[in-house]
DNA sequence: GCCAACGTTGGC
DNA sequence: GCCAACGTTGGC
């Protein structure tokens, strides 16, 4: 038996589908939309209510972490596969077995200003985070250093 | 908009 | 199970 550990994590959205400021109106979203394996099986396996959240605006101007956010619901079936509306949907998926997963999250905060992936590149403590060499994973794990480490450099500007 | 990196699919 | 073709992500 083994403790939860990992209590920090960094996920990515692109500003222009859901940014932080649509998070912050919202108070909490559903995250749809993983269809990445190794991403799904994080949230499926390892997320838990709670958990810290790094929210990163990808395809963005800077791109870089914008805020925080946290875990609000655990795991559960990501309807939008079901629908053959959505830029999501799966036919493979089918409700009794659905083949992908989506958390809740809520906001937390927006930082004062953005913490560009240049910036997390050229500091060594940060460089090897995922963002920096498995740049597609939507969904990562982050280390408590490196979790606190890019809060204060959200915050300080 | 381009394109490199990389994840997924499907034929064999 | 391999691997070529294809599709997507995401930085720039």
């Amino acid at each position: 038996m083994m403790a939860h550990m990992s209590k920090f994590w960094l996920m990515k959205s692109e500003p222009g589908v859901y940014s932080i400021e649509d998070l912050k109106k919202d108070g909490n979203t559903h995250w749809e939309g993983v269809r990445n394996y190794q991403a799904r099986n994080l949230m499926r396996d390892e997320m838990k209510v709670g958990d810290a959240v790094l929210f990163y605006h990808s395809n963005a101007t800077p791109t870089g972490v914008a805020g925080l956010a946290r875990v609000s619901r655990e795991a559960y079936p990501d309807f939008t596969c079901w629908d053959s509306q959505s830029r999501y949907f799966d036919p493979k998926s089918t409700e009794s077995e659905p083949r992908w997963v989506m958390v809740d999250i809520e906001f937390v905060e927006a930082f004062d200003r953005i913490v560009t992936l240049e910036e997390i590149r050229t500091e060594s403590a940060l460089s090897s985070m995922p963002l920096v060499n498995r740049s597609r994973l939507s969904v990562q794990p982050v280390t408590r250093k490196e979790f606190e480490m890019i809060v204060q450099m959200g915050r300080n500007g």
